[in-house]
RNA sequence: GGGUGCUUAGCUCAGCUGGAAGAGCGUCGCCUUUACACGGCGAAGGUCGGGGGUUCGAUCCCCUCAGCACCCACCA
């Protein structure tokens, strides 16, 4: 074995290898443990988020598939309607060419090819990370039979009357020019105006004045509304005002929806361009006046000078004319909530047009219901509340995309307006009794990519279906989400399945935080804050991550910010950490907050971790020398080291399995760590080499420690291997000679439990007393700057039975460990000669000065410890003084006070003598 | 306007049903000890955001204030 753990030389290797092996499908045995991935963008990149996300799932499903479980992971990635259209239709321009002058068929097919010269981008990252889905089941979800799946609900939830089509206001993307979702809307207060405009009566002289933030919409006002109760307007309720600019009269109504302490008290009701104003006008039988196009200019209904001005250019001239005419009163700086798109961030109108619709209250009843009674558990459980919220005031869900990418809504038109639907047009024609002679027109939308990601837990097992899949790995064991999509999919999903499977579609829902940056920022590209995962763990130069993130930006105005915190925080690049290294920073990330700080110094731990357990591997392979295991019939000796470790291993696969039972992969990477490092590596290993490097040692058990070296390690590869598959595969393949141990791939291996391995309270008791012992001497070396290689001579006073016979059972690894020559026991009333001292409760192990220690600096560590020892003294005593405690406390908790208190007094008085001596010694 | 989460060592975070404050990174000493300098040994460092309450006892439960972050919402 190398001296240095390489990850690169082995990592594609390895996954390769289980590959071919087949290891990732499905045992086909066992209880089923099913995972659906989240589907990425079909056309994207695997980001951070994706890399915590898979490394999560991809731990899970390791350690059920090891304990036997039927465990499916299905991949797949998504159409993502909105984004890949996007991103081709931004190719196009930059070719000089467009969407409409491809015209739609052409245009789909250019999106796949690009999906096809894509697909491969994300498959290929989820390999280099080691996720262990099972390929051969991979899915799209514009595949045909995914698609044959969406075409199957949509049809049924139509004609149970769930969807609908109708004109109604919706949010419209001008930009992109199609109606979004209220969930696809992001709403940010900007700077803007408040304008106060006078509205003249038209009988008579005077004016009202209406506060707006949206004078270009006026032209569609239908009334002015103000408060039925507002002193200042109730004698005018009912009065006919002329709509500056217009010819046109309209009324002044009262309406309780009006606030009169807001503006003028006074508000427009324009209620084809307004949400409220819509309400309110249904209320009061108000027309619904269009005035605005689909890419939001004026429309011809509006006087001549502003027909087909832009909204924010018609605002400008409307503005302007009133003011020539005397009819703005001010002008008040407001910040109104502004309605962007999520995607294309244009400013979105409310419009009038002809959508489609889900019915949702009949749905997210029972998704209430099944969260509620706890056939689905969130973790944590806060986030449930999140859910009902919204579930409580859920609105039907606008479906129809103005799009060309998707799937397209299977409804057809007749000549006379009238819609049928079916799974084709056959079936569409049938269904309304069309002569076949009669063409009809395929409505032009597609569904919002939401509404096929809501069926993928089923989709994608072959559903509608009754196939073997549906039956073994639905509902699905765990969802792993983040909560930025909780209202998008994971609700949806829950609708969807109950209704259409009558099954939840999974059981448990970890709703994981996102992965932010050093700084706390969201990763984005615009701020130029990615990390690509890959990077990470192949490595990659300063320069190239400069390119990286400044190349394509949208505001090229960042670049110099961009550079700067680039070189600030990685002066020299990134270094090549490995996928093991960038897995296991990811699970002691995990914890269940919501921001997660991502660390390259995390990374870099995380990695000498691997470095550290490849070395330790080293040891016990270099020593095992092929005879480690105990099937050779040999008789084994186990010392108390040996029964130690495994009692410690027992007690971190204790701390693993109640990790894994609560998604705590922190704690889960956090025993593991600590087993391997502090006590594997610091004691275990270090204790080994006293027995196997000594000469006088019996060869039972020489093999019983080696035997014991190699069954450990072997363990805790098993137990690592969900986070760290890469170097625990590798080391495994190494020690499974030694370990005697069959099987092709540590994959399959059977996951170690807490129970497989004794807990033996004896040899951690003994172990604690000599590792006590050892701490206690090299605290004074470390003090008193005594070289490790100096052995130092140690003389132990008021030693009981217990302490000699537990010092002459471990006397070789006291020596070993601490670095001293055989210490002398004192007598009862024998002097002890002038020393530094160590407690080990009554034991006191002392290290005569004798020109190796300065006696003040020995006064002074021992007047340190006094102190503290005197500071936790008061603290108990004050609390055994107070009676309450002593009647109301548990007996265990009093008891254990009063030992506690009685070994600080012993303790305080052997530090008292010590320090007596030392001021004798110091005064003379 | 409603709601949620967070505030613990210089930094990033753990802390189970309330019973002697922890880790990683960083810092400071010492050390080329044949698994590992991607290392070993030792050390320093915290009034657990402020205030109040419940309790024998509060980082943990309740109230309140402050700050930070996020979600939802129709105030033009």
């Amino acid at each position: 074995m190398d001296k240095a753990y390489s990850p690169a030389a082995i990592e594609s290797r390895i996954y390769a290898r289980w590959e071919s092996l087949g290891a990732f499908k499905p045992a086909g045995v066992g209880p089923a443990y099913s995972i659906v991935i989240p589907p990425p963008n079909v056309t994207g990149t695997l980001h951070m988020g994706h890399a915590f996300q898979n490394t999560i799932m991809d731990a899970l499903i390791r350690h059920r598939r090891m304990q036997g479980f039927d465990t499916l992971w299905q991949p797949g990635t998504d159409h993502a309607g909105i984004a890949t259209q996007m991103v081709v239709e931004r190719q196009l321009n930059a070719q000089g060419s467009s969407r409409v002058e491809l015209g739609r068929d052409a245009f789909v097919e250019r999106v796949w090819q690009w999906k096809r010269q894509s697909g491969d981008t994300i498959s290929n990252q989820m390999r280099r990370l080691g996720a262990s889905v099972d390929w051969s089941r991979e899915r799209f979800t514009m595949d045909p039979e995914l698609s044959r799946t969406v075409t199957e609900v949509f049809v049924r939830l139509y004609r149970e009357g769930l969807i609908y089509r109708g004109k109604r206001l919706v949010n419209w993307d001008p930009v992109l020019k199609t109606a979004l979702s209220d969930l696809e809307v992001v709403a940010e207060a900007e700077n803007g105006s408040l304008w106060h405009l006078r509205y003249p009566f038209a009988d008579g002289p005077g004016h009202v004045v209406v506060a707006t933030t949206r004078p270009e919409t006026m032209f569609g006002d239908a009334a002015v509304a103000v408060h039925p109760d507002d002193e200042r307007y109730r004698a005018l309720i009912g009065r006919r005002l002329r709509l500056p600019l217009t010819g046109r009269d309209i009324a002044l109504i009262a309406d309780t929806f009006v606030d009169p302490t807001f503006g003028s008290g006074c508000v427009k009701i324009t209620p084809a361009h307004d949400f409220n104003d819509y309400e309110i006008g249904v209320r009061h039988g108000l027309p619904l006046l269009n005035v605005m196009t689909t890419d939001a200019r004026l429309t011809d209904e509006v006087p001549a000078p502003y027909r087909g001005l832009d909204r924010f250019d018609a605002r400008a001239r409307i503005v302007a004319d009133l003011e020539a005419q005397g009819l703005v009163e001010r002008i008040e700086p407001h910040q109104p909530m502004v309605p962007r798109g999520d995607r294309s961030h244009a400013i979105l109108e409310p419009l009038l047009t002809d959508q489609w619709f889900v019915r949702i209250a009949p749905l997210a009843q029972p998704a209430v219901r099944a969260v509620e009674d706890g056939r689905i558990r969130f973790v944590p459980e806060h986030w449930s509340g999140v859910y009902f919220e919204w579930m409580r005031n859920i609105k039907d869900w606008c479906i129809s995309r103005q799009l060309w990418w998707g799937h397209r809504i299977p409804a057809w038109y007749d000549p006379h307006g009238g819609v049928h639907v079916g799974r084709d047009e056959d079936e569409a024609r049938a269904s309304g009794g069309i002569d076949p002679g009669v063409a009809l027109r395929r409505d032009e939308d597609v569904l919002d990519t939401w509404f096929s990601s809501a069926l993928w837990p089923f989709s994608t097992q072959g559903w509608p279906e009754p196939t073997r899949e549906m039956a073994v790995y639905y509902p699905t064991s765990a969802l792993i989400t983040g909560f930025d999509i909780i209202f998008f999919w994971v609700a949806r999903m829950i609708m969807m399945g109950l209704k259409f499977t009558g099954a939840v579609p999974f059981r448990e829902v970890y709703v994981h935080g996102l992965i932010r940056d050093h700084d706390g920022q969201k990763m984005s590209k615009s701020k130029g804050n990615v990390i690509d995962p890959l990077d990470i763990v192949d490595g990659i130069g300063l320069d190239a991550l400069l390119a990286k993130r400044t190349t394509g930006l949208m505001q090229p105005q960042m670049r110099p910010a961009i550079e700067r915190a680039t070189r600030t925080q990685f002066p020299q690049g990134i270094a090549a950490f490995g996928a093991d290294a960038l897995r296991l920073s990811f699970a002691s990330l995990a914890t269940m907050s919501r921001d997660l700080r991502f660390e390259l110094a995390r990374v870099e731990g995380c990695r000498n971790f691997c470095n550290k357990l490849w070395n330790a591997a080293r040891y016990v392979l270099l020593n095992a020398e092929g005879d480690g295991g105990a099937d050779h019939g040999a008789e084994l000796e186990f010392s108390v080291a040996d029964r130690w470790i495994r009692s410690r291993l027992a007690a971190t696969l204790a701390r693993v399995e109640a990790g894994f039972a609560d998604y705590r992969l922190d704690a889960v990477a956090a025993a593991l760590y600590e087993f391997t490092w502090h006590e594997f590596c610091d004691w275990y290993v270090e204790s080994t080499k006293t027995v196997l490097q000594a000469q006088d040692a019996r060869e039972a058990q020489k093999r019983g420690t080696r035997y014991t070296l190699v069954d450990t390690l072997e363990t805790l590869l098993r137990a690592l291997h969900p986070l760290a598959p890469f170097i625990s595969e590798e080391i495994w393949q190494r020690a499974r000679e030694s370990a005697g141990v069959a099987g092709e791939t540590i994959m399959l291996a059977v996951y170690p439990r807490a129970t497989d391995l004794p807990s033996d309270p004896q040899a951690e008791l003994e172990m604690a007393w000599v590792r006590q012992f050892v701490l206690g001497i090299r605290q004074i070396r470390g003090e008193m700057d005594i070289a490790p290689s100096r052995r130092i001579d140690v003389v132990l006073q008021n030693a009981a039975a217990t302490d000699i016979a537990l010092l002459d059972r471990n006397l070789k690894y006291l020596q070993r460990l601490a670095g001293i020559e055989v210490p002398r026991v004192l007598a009862p009333g024998e002097p002890a000669p002038i020393a530094a001292v160590a407690l080990l409760g009554a034991l006191e192990i002392l290290v005569p000065m004798a020109g190796l220690i300065d006696p003040s600096a020995e006064r002074e560590r021992l007047a340190k410890r006094q102190r503290k020892a005197q500071a936790d003294l008061q603290k108990l005593q004050a609390k055994a003084q107070n009676a309450e405690f002593v009647r109301n406390a548990p007996a265990d908790v009093v008891a254990k006070d009063a030992a506690r208190i009685a070994e600080l007094q012993t303790e305080i008085g052997q530090l008292q003598r010590q320090a007596a001596r030392v001021h004798a010694l110091l005064a003379g």
